[in-house]
This record gives structure tokens, C-alpha cells and sequence, in this order.
RNA sequence: GCGGGUGUGGCGGAAUUGGCAGACGCGCUAGACUUAGGAUCUAGUGCCUUCGGGCGUGGGGGUUCAAGUCCCUCCACCCGCACCA
């Protein structure tokens, strides 16, 4: 055969002529060597795994429960990156090894399939999304498979299939009913261009996230869902998960929680009041203005006829900037009097009111008592307009600076000489018995848009009806399809396409003869992945969203694995969603995701992120063809700690292949038949570092530290090619470990070692701790902190002995002379250290 | 600015409770086998060195018989939030 084949280098290539042809025909440039052929071994085992369905999940065994979980995959027209094989692998290592072990494992996969590209796609392509996206699910599907993840694929699900999106449809329709769900009139990002209303997290440095096009704010009647109503107990929950310190924090810090007090200021004038929230009503003496934000509501009616103008000009001003532009210039403070003054409860002190965009209307009740003396932004305010600052705290130097740590009060008459905790309650106390004001918590956290102007989404069964009442669509009548539309344009109102289609949009009440119109905005893409994991458990229930029973014994999730991407916004819908399927009895456990890691991100060759644009994606379909999914897998895994970002490198992923190599040919030889190196005898050479090996494997597998794991592989392989022989019963226990790194290659080798079922279920090898210990321990011999020496002692020798054994070394006594010695410290089996000088 | 995290050879990274820094892999050097090698095998590989040894975990200081690990301080980078009252 005289094929020219890139980076050939095994002359015994060439008699194998299959080989050679799978080879050539790839094209690939990978460095294959005919012991370990991947591609005949790797097509074999996933064909096997299929017919046999070898991952079936029984729901209801008596077997201990493992759910072992991956975040919902977006099946995008790209494919897969090689970043996804990170987490998903990191989930069948755990999976696999937890079935060897003797667990039933719940390990399925799915797709998140609703979403604005497909939309997008339609719109620029006029082809159906529906279409697209079955497409993208069978390229992601392929992928997978030929990873070799060990999913139970009958319980595949798909956020667009109306099976599964009537259970969606019914739980809104259960927060609806519950009253989490209602309608607002809210500004909203609008993007003209996409002809869709963007949440917040969509849209980017004032561009939408998807294409980059400019948005602007327009007031419309949306969905809204009231998370608000949970964040305490989002909050709190929190505590006894086990997850990411960092995460958590994030998503506290989203929810952000504040204590405060709400206090109530009259105006001068006038005879509404206006309230303020503040963490520091401690303070209250100490304030000498009021701001409200630009779009308070009182503003233009207490605006002095001289200032109107003023203020005019400031509010178009503000207008006119979008949220960035308020945010990021605001290092300099601006802002407007108005004109009015409020009445300060405390001390029937007249605090003028000002408009400052330094205020937000979202946060508390858009207007702030200001204390320049105490808090920073204040006092930044105060020496900008010149405003008085008055000092209530002793303890700084206002002067110079805001002044926000803790101190005796002063010129507060009843708080004077009190600390800030004792200050706060008195003044709260005050407040509530001259009902100026209450104790009062704020959250950050804002209720959850939940409504898009889009086709490509779950419709929302509502239906609108002429007398302006609004019913839910009856569970009979869910689910409520999304109708197959042959063109798909914004409507160019604001609507989403489904306005434009009159046969379903249009419906008439069958009893009263009432005419309704169906809500045309659609779910967000958030909404199926709130529950996919419930659906898991049982994807073919007609009655039910899943069996109460069934939830039972998988709940909660044992660990959950995915990119940080998603630290905060799907787990917190996700987490509220859940804890009100509790409430309402669905599930019986509080939190959906008892333990939880993020992977890192795969980084290009460069160290930057892969990326299209600069040319850096690594395609795993190139990678299975040139070196095979196991060492994708193992290269992986072996990269650093699952949660580092670490860069991509052709030579390391070499180095992963040569290793199963290495394996292979310690079992195989390249007539396939077995090495005679793998014998029957019971040797003892390997016996420690087998023993080692297997508990190391296990506890760092549980632990997911999987570089460390593989790295302790590879010396077990290091010390087997030391060894002349191989006892049977080590050469299994160690293809048994690789097993869910390199499931492929080990069940090959399984089945060539004799065995006849799959690798998969065969037991987990169990260490012997009593093979761990040696008889002799080497200890080191310091002299004044530092290695002079090394001795080689039996395990448990006394201290005494120890020290006599050490003091008596030539080496010890080379550097002692001339000394005296001070003290020596003598550690039982680890080192003696003599002090001297 | 605030919050969280990370700094270890040429590179990715290992190091229980403070107890031999650099496991394992990549790369590199030399050799062996070879028509050939980006295969395989063997040996070596933190830095400096007068070959005695000295110095080394971002910088500086401290605690200790002993510090990558504990404390203080400074620096750099990464992630998140960004006027949240």
C-alpha cells in the first residue's frame, strides 16, 4: 500500500489495510499507532452500549440512587465545542463509576432546543425553526454519542416538544393561579431591530447580546413572575448547599438583602408623603436633603414654577442617556432643586428635595434621605451643589471625607453617646411609636420578566377576552401548540409573530359566545430548564408532570455540573421554581441541586478564549478521528483541576494518547493476542502501589479531582512495565479504574481479558489498607531545618531510637561538629531534626 | 470602588493535620534500536556553583526546631457586581 499518509510513523501500519483506509480517508493528522485502533474499537463498543441500552436507569430499583446531572445543552447550529466534553465527561466518570459501585445512576441528557437563534435563522432564512433545530439536535446528538457518554438515552427530553411543554404551560399556569404570575406595565429593553423585548441580562453595554443591535427603553404590559416573594428563602437555603463559596456569593449578592428602616417624610406644602429606605436611619439627624430619582412620580408636582424649568431640562437630559451612560459617567455627580422642601421627622427640619440620577427608581422607593456626613455618594453630592454637611457621627474627619464607621453620636439628642447598633433600633423604635416610619428589608432582586415578543417559544395560556378579563387555558385544552407558521416576522407592534396569525390567535368562548384573543408573548428561554431535571425522572408521563414517587427517590440532584455562565440567573429561576413545586406538593425536597461544581472554560492554544474570529476552535469530530474519544476524554481530564481554565495543547493531548498506548501494549500484543506478562501468579511487587492506586482513583474520582486520579494511573502503568509480571486479578482491577475515563478501550481489553459482559457493571475494586504499609519507612535527618540525610527504619520506631540512630549518622555528625546541640525534634516516622549551634 | 479567587520549573500542574517542594504529563538533552522517526526503549532535566555547598513556591516582614501551607503588608492577574441608599 503506498498511501502518502500525514505524519506516518509505523511501518506496521501498511499490513493493515483497513486501517490504512480509515486513516486515509479521515485525512487526519493524528500520530496512530496500529496497537490501540480507536476507530474500529470506538464505533464497536457505542453500537454495543446502543443495542444492549447497557444505561438504562430503573426508576424504581432497590439500589442506592445517584443522579448525576449536566447542565441543559443549547443545541446550537455550531455543534459541539470542545468545552462541553469537559463537564459532561467529568459527570460520566462519576456515572460510570458510581454503577460499578454498585449504585442505580440517573445520567440523561436533553435539550434546552426554544431560543432566539433558530428564530433569528428563520426569520433570515424563511425555513421553519422547528426544522433547524431538530437538525442541531441530531448533529449535538451524534456528537455525543460518539463520545462515548454513558446516557440512558430513553429519557431524552426536548424543551420544544408539546409533551414536554404542557407540563411548562401547566406550571405557569400554577403560578398564575398562585398569583406569582401577573401583568405590568414596565419599561423594557426594546430592540427594534430584533423586533423583540430583551431582559436585562440580554442586553449589553446598551446593545442587544444577540447581533448587537441598539436598544431602547419603551414601556409595554408584560409578564412578570414574583421571585421577589422567595428571595428570603432563596437567601437563606443557601447555607446548606453544597456548592462554590464564589457562587453562592453571587447569587447573594443578587438577591441583595438590606436592613433598614422605611421613613416617612412630609412636604412642605403639600399634603402627600413621601418614603425613603435606608440602612442607616441611625442617621437620621444628620440628614439635611432629599433626592428622588429622575422618574419619581411626585416630581413634577411639587417642582417650584422657578425651578421648572431647570428640572425640565435636567429630566430630558437624563433621558435622553441610556442605563450605561447613567451608570458609567456618573463620576460626577448632577442633579436639580426642585424647588420643595421636606419635613424631617425627627427634628422638623426643612431638607430641600432634589432630582439626581445618582438615585435609582428600582431600588427601595426611588428617593433617599441624604447624609453627606455618612455616606459617601452624599457627600460627594453635598461638596458638588454645596449643600450642608452635618456631622452625627463622632469618629471621622468630615473635613476631609464621608465618615461610615461605627462611633459615639453626636448632635442626635436622644442617640447622642450611642454606638450604631444600639442607635439603629432606638431610632427604629422612635420611628414606629410616632409612626414616622417601620423596620424594613430590601431586596435587590427584581421580579422576573417572563415574557418574550417571540415565535419560537412556549405560548403562555392565557386568552384575553373583550370585557378585559383574562382566564387561564383549561389543563384539558394544554398543550396549548405552538401553530406551525410558514412565514415568521416580528409584527413590527411589538407582538411576537403569533399576532399576525388570526386562526390562533382568535378564539371564541364555546358557552357565553365571548370573544377572546389568546396572549401572543411566548416563555423566555429560561422557562424549560427551570424543570428539566423533574422531567428526567419520568419523560413519559401523560398524567402528571412526573411521579410524585419517582421524585422521591431521585431527589435532590447528587451533583450537577456546568460552566459558571449560568452562576446566577438559571440557578435562581431554577431554585425558585423548584421551591414553589414544593409548596405546592409536586416535590418533596426545598432545593433542586444539593451539590454543584463549575468546570472551567478550555481556552484556545494561546491562552485566549476559542473563539470563531480568531481561528482557535478545537472540533471534537477532529479530535475523535485523529487520536479517539478516550483520549479526548482522558487529555481532558488531565489537563488541571476541573475547575480551572486551562489552554488547549496539541502536545499534551499527544501525551494522553501515547498513555492508553502504553496501557494497550502492557495487555495487548500486536498479534491481539494477550502480553504473557499478565499472568495467574500472585507477585507482590505491585502489590502497594495497586492498592495505592485503587484508593487514590476512587477518593480522587469522588472528589472530582480527576487530574490526580489519572496522574497515580499512570504511575501504577509506570510501575507495571518495571514489573515481569502482572498478577490477573491487578491487570482487571486496573482496567476496571481507567474504565470511565476510557470506556472505549477498557471494555475492549475487558472483553480480550476473558470476560464476557460488559465492563460496566463489573464491581469497583476495593483497596486492602494493610497492603498500604510498608515495613521500612525512609526518614529524613535534618540539622537545623535542613536534609542532611535519609534513613531507612522500620515502620514504628521509638522516638529514642530515632533520635540515637540519627545523632549517630556520619553524615548528622559532620555538620554538628563544633556544635552544641540544643534540642532534637524527633517525628515517629517522618523525620528527625536536631537543633544545634 | 466593593465582593470573591489565583500567583509554585521552559509549560500544564502535584504536595494529608505546618514535616524531603516540583508527583504525573508536556517540552528539552544524551544514548539505544533503526533505511528513516514527530514511533519505541534507557538515562537526565528547578536555578546558581569554586562541586564543599548555596538559593529557591509573586515582593517584603513575622511566628516556628521546621512555612508553598499560619499571621501582617505590598504587588500582579482573573471572575462577578458596579451610585442598591
Amino acid at each position: 500500500m503506498a498511501f502518502f499518509i500525514p505524519n506516518f510513523r509505523n511501518i506496521r501500519l501498511e499490513t493493515s489495510i483497513a486501517g490504512d483506509w480509515t486513516i486515509q480517508k479521515l485525512g487526519r493528522k493524528g500520530r496512530i499507532t496500529m496497537s490501540f485502533e480507536h476507530l474500529g474499537i470506538e464505533k464497536k463498543w457505542q453500537k454495543y452500549w446502543d443495542e444492549n441500552k447497557t444505561f438504562k436507569t430503573n426508576t424504581f430499583s432497590n439500589k442506592e440512587k445517584f443522579y448525576v446531572l449536566d447542565m441543559f445543552p443549547y443545541p446550537s447550529g455550531q455543534g459541539l465545542h470542545v468545552g462541553h466534553p469537559e463537564g459532561y465527561t467529568a459527570t460520566d466518570i462519576l456515572a460510570r463509576m458510581k454503577r460499578m459501585q454498585g449504585y442505580e445512576v440517573m445520567h440523561p441528557i436533553g435539550w434546552d432546543a426554544f431560543g432566539l437563534p433558530a428564530e433569528q435563522y428563520a426569520i433570515d432564512t424563511g425555513n421553519s425553526p422547528k426544522e433547524f433545530t431538530e437538525a442541531n439536535i441530531q448533529t449535538f446528538k451524534r456528537q455525543i454519542k460518539e463520545l462515548g457518554f454513558s446516557y440512558d438515552w430513553d429519557r431524552e427530553v426536548n424543551t420544544t416538544d408539546p409533551d414536554y411543554y404542557k407540563w411548562t404551560q401547566w406550571i405557569f399556569k400554577k403560578l398564575y393561579e398562585n398569583d406569582l404570575a401577573y401583568m405590568d406595565e414596565v419599561a423594557v429593553n426594546w430592540c427594534p431591530a430584533l423586533g423583540t423585548v430583551l431582559a436585562n441580562e440580554e442586553v449589553i453595554d446598551g446593545k442587544s447580546e444577540r447581533g448587537g443591535h441598539p436598544v431602547v427603553r419603551k414601556p409595554m404590559k408584560q409578564w412578570m413572575l414574583k421571585i421577589t416573594a422567595y428571595a428570603d428563602r432563596l437567601l437563606t437555603d443557601l447555607e446548606d448547599l453544597d456548592w462554590p463559596e464564589s457562587l453562592k456569593e453571587m447569587q447573594r449578592n443578587w438577591i441583595g438583602r438590606s436592613e433598614g428602616a422605611e421613613v416617612t417624610f412630609s412636604i412642605e406644602g403639600h399634603d402627600e408623603t413621601f418614603t425613603v429606605f435606608t440602612t442607616r436611619p441611625d442617621t437620621l439627624f444628620g440628614a439635611t436633603y432629599a433626592v428622588m430619582a429622575p422618574e419619581h412620580p411626585f416630581i413634577k408636582m411639587i417642582t417650584t414654577a422657578d425651578q421648572k424649568e431647570a428640572v425640565e431640562n435636567y429630566l430630558h437630559e437624563v433621558q435622553t442617556k441610556s442605563d450605561l451612560e447613567r451608570t458609567d459617567l456618573a463620576k460626577d455627580k448632577t442633579g436639580v432643586f426642585t424647588g420643595a422642601y421636606a419635613v424631617n421627622p425627627v427634628n422638623g427640619e426643612k431638607m430641600p428635595i432634589w432630582v439626581a440620577d445618582y438615585v435609582l427608581m428600582s431600588y427601595g422607593s426611588g428617593a433617599i434621605m441624604a447624609v453627606p456626613a455618612h455616606d459617601e455618594r452624599d457627600y460627594e453630592f453635598a461638596k458638588v451643589f454645596e449643600l450642608p454637611i452635618k456631622e452625627v457621627v463622632a469618629g471621622g474627619n468630615i473635613e476631609e471625607e464621608a465618615y461610615t464607621g461605627d462611633g459615639s453620636h453626636v448632635n442626635s439628642e436622644f442617640l447622642d453617646g450611642l454606638g450604631k447598633d444600639e442607635a439603629i433600633s432606638k431610632m427604629i423604635d422612635w420611628l414606629e411609636k410616632n409612626e414616622k416610619g417601620t423596620k424594613k428589608i430590601t431586596y435587590r432582586l427584581r421580579d422576573w420578566l417572563f415574557a418574550r415578543q417571540r415565535y419560537w417559544g412556549e405560548p403562555i395560556p392565557i386568552i384575553h377576552w373583550e370585557d378585559g378579563s383574562m382566564t387561564a387555558v383549561p389543563d384539558e385544552e394544554l398543550p396549548l401548540e405552538l401553530p406551525e407558521m410558514t412565514e415568521i416576522k416580528p409584527s413590527g407592534t411589538g407582538e411576537s409573530p403569533l399576532a399576525t396569525n388570526e386562526e390562533w390567535v382568535n378564539v371564541v368562548d364555546p358557552e357565553m359566545g365571548m370573544k377572546g384573543r389568546r396572549e401572543t408573548n411566548t416563555m423566555p428561554q429560561w422557562a424549560g430548564s427551570c424543570w428539566y431535571f423533574l422531567r428526567y425522572v419520568d419523560p413519559h408521563n401523560k398524567e402528571q408532570l412526573a411521579d410524585p414517587k419517582a421524585l422521591e427517590e431521585w431527589l435532590p440532584i447528587d451533583i450537577y455540573i456546568g460552566g459558571a455562565e449560568h452562576a446566577v440567573l438559571h440557578l435562581l429561576y431554577a431554585r425558585f421554581w423548584h421551591k414553589f413545586l414544593y409548596d405546592i406538593g409536586v416535590v418533596s425536597t426545598k432545593e433542586p441541586f444539593q451539590k454543584l461544581f463549575n468546570q472551567g472554560m478550555i481556552l484556545g492554544e494561546g491562552n485566549e478564549k476559542m473563539s470563531k474570529s480568531k481561528g482557535n476552535v478545537v472540533n471534537p469530530d477532529d479530535i475523535i478521528s485523529s487520536h479517539g474519544a478516550d483520549t479526548l476524554r482522558l487529555y481532558e481530564m488531565f489537563m488541571g483541576p476541573l475547575d480551572a481554565s486551562v489552554a488547549w495543547s496539541t502536545n499534551g493531548l499527544d501525551g494522553s494518547r501515547r498513555f492508553l498506548d502504553r496501557v494497550w501494549r502492557l495487555y495487548i500484543n500486536d498479534d491481539n493476542s494477550l502480553t504473557d506478562k499478565i499472568t495467574d501468579e500472585a507477585a507482590t511487587e505491585l502489590d502497594k502501589v495497586y492498592h495505592e492506586t485503587v484508593k487514590k482513583v476512587t477518593e480522587d474520582f469522588e472528589n472530582l479531582h480527576f487530574n490526580t486520579g489519572i496522574s497515580q494511573m499512570m504511575v501504577f502503568v509506570n510501575e507495571c512495565y518495571k514489573a515481569d509480571s502482572i498478577p490477573k486479578n491487578y491487570a482487571e482491577g486496573f482496567v476496571k479504574l481507567l474504565s470511565p475515563v476510557a470506556p472505549h478501550m477498557c471494555e475492549e481489553i475487558w472483553q480480550k481479558l476473558g470476560n464476557e459482559k460488559s465492563i460496566s457493571y463489573a464491581g469497583w475494586p476495593a483497596y486492602d489498607e494493610s497492603k498500604l504499609v510498608e515495613d521500612e519507612v525512609e526518614v529524613v535527618l535534618q540539622v537545623m531545618g535542613k536534609v542532611r540525610a535519609k534513613l531507612s527504619v522500620p515502620v514504628g520506631t521509638a522516638k529514642d531510637d530515632l533520635e540515637k540512630l540519627a545523632l549517630s549518622e556520619d553524615s548528622v555528625q559532620k555538620w554538628l561538629e563544633g556544635k552544641t546541640i540544643r534540642k532534637v525534634i524527633v517525628v515517629p516516622d517522618k523525620l528527625v531534626n536536631v537543633v544545634a549551634n
